[in-house]
DNA sequence: TATCATTGTTAGGCTCTCCTTACTTTTTTC
DNA sequence: GAAAAAAGTAAGGAGAGCCTAACAATGATA
């Protein structure tokens, strides 16, 4: 088990490198406000439960594991979005900042109904 | 702000109230499986923020903003509930699980969308 | 190349929420 | 009414996730 910041943290790593290519500390600390030293913690814990290889200024790297990880919650980031954009009418802003929340906090079941409500009801009415 | 567990705490003294008239310390112990001390803490926490009145074996009682803020959580938590058991067909125990904690981190807005939506569209495929 | 800015680390501290252990106080029960 | 059980409190501690201040290392620039 990862705590919500971390997970908050791997996932934007794993954005981050996805469309940059690359990834600083600072980067995580300027996105999330957080100070530069618990940046630094929190990726040392990131790297002790191997979902990264952290190496000080050499750069951050996802691993196998780390990727594995972000993945889902990627995933269940988007589905919870689009069910709130989508099934809810809510704007794309506060379905953001609260698939930020809820994700790390609800089960797969849902989500995965929240996919499937999609896919069988909602789209008849665009 | 009042942080999460002491919401709960707060919601399941509220509902015990109103189902049994009276509330110990102990029972939230059991109902929460934590210790005695941390009730005894988190107790004193809900004092201090006025939303209790507790004066150690003489009872538990809800102050008034203690029941006014108990009651939007209640209503959240319904809300929650009955739209992931109704319009996403998630049985009533995962639902309640869910509820109990999203309902801590999802905005109002939110909120009122799947009220909303409950009356405008689901209830017609019953 | 010397200086200054940027980035990262170390050390120490704070709050929160939980814990255990060891009382004290109240309530049962024999 | 005395012993035992139940309920609550005090004291001290742990881990998470933040912080600031101070220092070290790297990089850019004049």
């Amino acid at each position: 088990m990862i705590s919500a910041s971390l997970e908050d943290y791997l996932e934007f790593i794993h954005n981050t490198i996805l469309e940059k290519k690359e990834i600083k500390a600072i980067d995580i600390s300027k996105a999330f406000n957080i100070s530069r030293p618990s940046v630094s913690e929190a990726l040392i814990k990131l790297a002790d439960k191997d979902l990264i290889i952290y190496e000080g200024r050499k750069g951050i790297k996802m691993t196998k594991k780390g990727i594995e990880q972000a993945q889902k919650t990627v995933k269940k980031h988007k589905i919870l979005s689009d069910f709130f954009t989508k099934v809810l009418k809510i704007d794309r802003e506060q379905a953001e900042k609260n698939a930020c929340k809820i994700e790390h906090v609800i089960d797969d079941e849902i989500i995965e109904k929240m996919e499937n409500y999609k896919e069988s009801k909602y789209k008849d009415n665009e």
